[in-house]
DNA sequence: TATAGTGCTTTCCCAAAGGAAAGTGGAATA
DNA sequence: TATTCCACTTTCCTTTGGGAAAGCACTATA
């Protein structure tokens, strides 16, 4: 039988897009990972590289991308222990994401402050 | 004076980043817009093309999405009235954005079935 | 000894997101 | 007349996100 679903099946790329959306959700996920990968290493160093975070939501989102593979927490036994932050390699994947919501990003302003 | 900042500035990607995160927020979002540019114009065909979305839901989200001018409602003055979304031109500008989510995604369950 | 910095954690609280289920009003269909 | 379809709306509730502020163990510095 065939089947009987009146509406276009767009689940091939819904499905993958829900996939990826679930990893980088949120506001803050994608800055995390853009602060690592330029260079920033320490706690306070991220934390002020991007305005408006606060210590309790870095925390969390730094443990949820270290879960996803996204960024390595690094233990440096010196005194005083510090603690780095690194990107795995698989961060680099997020690459052309970034890139793309970055361009939007730049876009959509301009579009914007033609409009008002 | 110069400035004394021990991390590394990366607000030049942080911010349009953001900017586009704003526009684009939430599990939903992106979903409809390609259920939309599948060719899916009736409420209940978009409802039914992605799993999970109540009408609550869909209905809020078209309304922010009609705000964006990503898409368009547009009321058919037959007996019954119709009422059908459409595709802005704009959204074709989310495409590049909906191709890297939908690559990595495809990607990122290929990497997570190999490790189980 | 007192102060400051580091990398968080803890507590409290609020708002937004989102799910379940039922309802609604008009028009078409059986 | 009863049922169904369409495009939602309404209500209720739980979960999640996230902000403010303080605290804390440790070390270094003055």
């Amino acid at each position: 039988m065939a089947n009987k679903m009146g509406y276009l099946s767009c689940l091939d790329t819904v499905k993958p897009v829900r996939d990826a959306i679930e990893v980088i959700n949120g506001k803050w996920k994608l800055p995390i990972i853009i602060s690592v990968m330029t260079g920033n290493e320490r706690f306070t160093d991220i934390q002020e590289s991007i305005p408006g975070i606060t210590p309790k939501v870095l925390a969390k989102e730094l443990k949820d991308l270290e879960q996803h593979q996204l960024i390595k927490r690094v233990v440096i036994d010196d005194y005083p222990v510090k603690i780095l932050y690194r990107p795995e390699p698989y961060a680099d994947t997020l690459t052309p994401i970034i890139d793309a919501l970055k361009g939007w990003g730049l876009n959509h302003r301009k579009k914007i402050f033609e409009k008002e």
